[in-house]
DNA sequence: TTGTAGGCGTTATCAG
DNA sequence: CTGATAACGCCTACAA
C-alpha cells in the first residue's frame, strides 16, 4: 500500500540532470539556485535545458535538509471563514512568495485550548516552520509558549498590549478612540459598546479604549453588552439595546455584529442613524452595502498580513528591511449608519 | 548572515533521543510512528520519556527524504477574500489534520494566466506535495496541466463539466435549477440573471443551467447581465434592472452581488421582493441579515472544502475510503427577498 | 568556473 | 522485539 510516487518511476534528481548537461550535480544546484556569477552562461544554459527536458525540479525537503533552511513560513489559523482571516492570508501569502516563501497552516478550532495552540505550534514546527505567524489569541506569557517563540520567531497580526512592540501591527485602542470620538463629538451624550468575542485581545484591548475615552471627556460608561463577532450576537445586542431608550450611540466591534444590531434595531421600530447611530469595525466588502451603509473603522488586513509577514521574514534573515512593510494605520469610514442625535 | 538556527545550537535529533534512552535510532523512529506492536512497551516509555526531556520532535524534512511521503496536501487559492474561499480551507485543513496532513497553500492573483496556476502548481510540487486541491477555475485540458495532474493527483472543490466524475462536488446546474425553479413555481413569468465572474466555471455552468431551466418551460431567457462576484458588480447590475419595468424576479450569482443589487433596486423605488424578488447564491453569515432577508442557495463549503481534501487523500492512499465524504447538496434557503409577483 | 567529499535526520530493509 | 546499514536528494566546504 501507499505507494511512493503515482505514475511511472521515481522524480528526475539533481545527478539526473547533471548527467545529461554533461556537468556535476553541484553545477546543477548552483543553477537552480540561482548565482549568476558562479556559473558560465553557456553551461547554465545547458543545464536549463536539461531540466526542462528532464522535467527536473528541486526536492524542498532535500534541500531544506541540507542546508538547515526550509523557507516555510507557518501560520496559526482560527477555523472560522470571517472575512478578517481570509483578508489576513491573502497578505500573508503575498508577502511570503515574494520573499520566496512558503506558507503552510495549521488550524485550531475558535476557543481552543492553550494546549491546542502549541500542539499546532509543534506541527507548524515539525514541518520545519522557520517564523509562524500568530493569527489567534495566544497568551504569549506561559513557559510553554515562551520555549517555543524564543526558539522559532513569531509574531501576532494586531498590536495588543501584550507586545506593545509592535509597532507594524494595527493599534486597537486606536479603533475604539476612533469610534467613540466620531460618535462623541456627533453630539451624543454617551455610547453604548457591543464587544467582540472575549477569547480574543483585540475585544479587551476596544473595550478597554472605548472606557477610557468616555472617562476622560467625564462620562460613565454604560454597562458593555457582550458579542461574539457574528451577526446573530449582534442581533441579540440590538434587542437588549433597543430597551433602552437612552442609547443612541453605539460602537459595535465587527460590522458582522452591526448588521445583526441594526436589524433588531429597525424590527424594534427605532432607525439607524434617525434614532441610533451605529459604528462598527473592519470594513468589509458587505459594510457599504448594509442599509444603511455602515460607519466604520477600517482595519486594512491584507497589509496587516503582509506586515506581519515581512516583520517576520526580516527577524528570519537577520536584516533589518525586506522592502517597505506597508502601513497599518486603522481609518474611519464614515457612511451613513452615524448621524447626530435628534434634537 | 541567515544564521541556520535562532537561539542556541541545533535541535536535538533521533540520535540524541536514542542515545538517552539506551536505544537504537531505529527503535525511537518505530516509537514516534507509533507502531504499537512492533516495540515493548517499557521500551517505548523509556523513548518517549527521553522525547520529553529533550524536547525532540521528528524532522519532518529528513523524514520526508527517506520515506518518500510529505503528508503534504496543496491548495491553489486565488487572493482574495471572499467568505467561499475561507470557508472552503477550513474544511480542507480539517480533513487534512484529521488524516495527518499538512496543508500548504499557493496563491494566484484573481484573473490570473495560466502560466501563474501552473507555477503555483509546481511550487506545491516543489514542496513535496502529495495531492492538490484546485480552489481556482484552470483549465485541466493543457497538456502541461494534464501532465501535472497525471503526476500529482488533483481535485477541484466544485462539479463542472470539465471533471464530471467528481461526484463529491457541487453540481452547480443544480444550484441554478433550485433559484429559478423557486421563482417560477412562485409565479414569475421570467427570471433574469445576474452571472458571476466569467473567469470562474461555476459562473457559466449556471448561466447554461438557468438559460436551459427557463427554456425547459417555453420561456426565452432575456439578456445575462454580467457580474463578477463583488457587490459593486450586483450594485450596477441593479441599476440596469431597475429601468426594466417588466423584470420582477432576478438570480443573482452570489450573495454579495445580491447585497449591491437589492441596494441599487431599493435607490430607484423598486422594492424588494414586492416589486422584484432575489435569489443568490451562498448563504453566507450575513445573508440572513440582508434587507430583506435573502433567499438563496446555500453551498455547503466547509464540507465541500472537506470532501475534496478527503477524496484527494483517499486518492493518494489507494483506499476507497478515508471516512464518510460529507454530502454536499446545494439547499434552497427560503428567506424575506422572494414573494409571488405582484397581482 | 567547476568538481569532489561528506553529511543533514530519517526510514526501509534485513539480520539477529 | 531490536539493531545495523544503506539510502533519500541536496547543499556546504573545500579543492582543483
Amino acid at each position: 500500500m501507499s505507494p511512493r510516487r503515482h505514475s511511472q518511476e521515481r522524480a528526475p534528481s539533481q545527478i539526473d540532470v547533471a548527467r545529461l548537461a554533461g556537468v556535476s550535480a553541484q553545477t546543477v544546484s548552483r543553477v537552480m539556485s540561482g548565482q549568476p556569477q558562479s556559473v558560465r552562461p553557456e553551461t547554465a544554459r545547458r543545464v536549463l535545458a536539461a531540466v526542462d527536458e528532464l522535467g527536473y525540479r528541486v526536492h524542498a525537503a532535500a534541500a531544506s535538509l541540507a542546508s538547515g533552511r526550509s523557507r516555510i513560513l507557518g501560520v496559526i489559523i482560527v477555523s472560522t471563514d470571517r472575512y478578517s482571516s481570509a483578508a489576513l492570508g491573502v497578505g500573508i501569502e503575498q508577502a511570503a512568495a515574494a520573499n520566496g516563501y512558503t506558507v503552510t497552516t495549521a488550524a485550531v478550532p475558535d476557543h481552543a485550548s492553550s494546549e491546542a495552540f502549541l500542539d499546532a505550534f509543534d506541527r507548524l514546527e515539525r514541518q520545519g516552520a522557520e517564523g509562524i505567524v500568530l493569527g489567534v489569541p495566544v497568551e504569549l506569557d506561559s513557559p510553554a509558549m515562551r520555549t517555543r517563540t524564543e526558539r522559532t520567531p513569531s509574531t501576532r497580526s494586531e498590536r495588543t498590549s501584550m507586545d506593545p512592540d509592535a509597532p507594524h501591527a494595527v493599534d486597537q485602542r486606536a479603533i475604539a478612540r476612533l469610534a467613540v470620538d466620531h460618535l462623541l463629538d456627533l453630539g451624543h451624550t454617551t455610547v453604548w459598546h457591543v464587544a467582540g468575542d472575549t477569547f480574543w485581545l483585540e475585544s479587551d484591548q476596544r473595550r478597554e479604549a472605548w472606557e477610557e475615552a468616555l472617562r476622560e471627556r467625564g462620562i460613565t460608561p454604560p454597562p458593555v453588552i457582550p458579542g461574539d463577532w457574528t451577526p446573530e450576537s449582534g442581533y441579540r445586542a440590538g434587542r437588549t439595546i433597543a430597551e433602552i431608550p437612552s442609547a443612541t450611540a453605539v460602537f459595535a466591534s465587527s460590522d458582522e455584529m452591526a448588521f445583526g444590531l441594526i436589524r433588531a434595531l429597525h424590527e424594534a421600530g427605532r432607525s439607524v442613524p434617525e434614532d441610533v447611530s451605529v459604528v462598527s469595525v473592519d470594513d468589509i466588502a458587505l459594510a457599504a452595502y448594509a442599509s444603511p451603509a455602515l460607519t466604520t473603522v477600517r482595519q486594512p488586513f491584507e497589509a496587516m498580513g503582509r506586515a506581519a509577514a515581512l516583520r517576520l521574514i526580516a527577524r528570519i534573515e537577520g536584516k533589518d528591511a525586506v522592502g517597505a512593510v506597508p502601513d497599518v494605520h486603522p481609518e474611519l469610514v464614515i457612511r451613513a449608519s452615524t448621524a447626530p442625535p435628534r434634537a
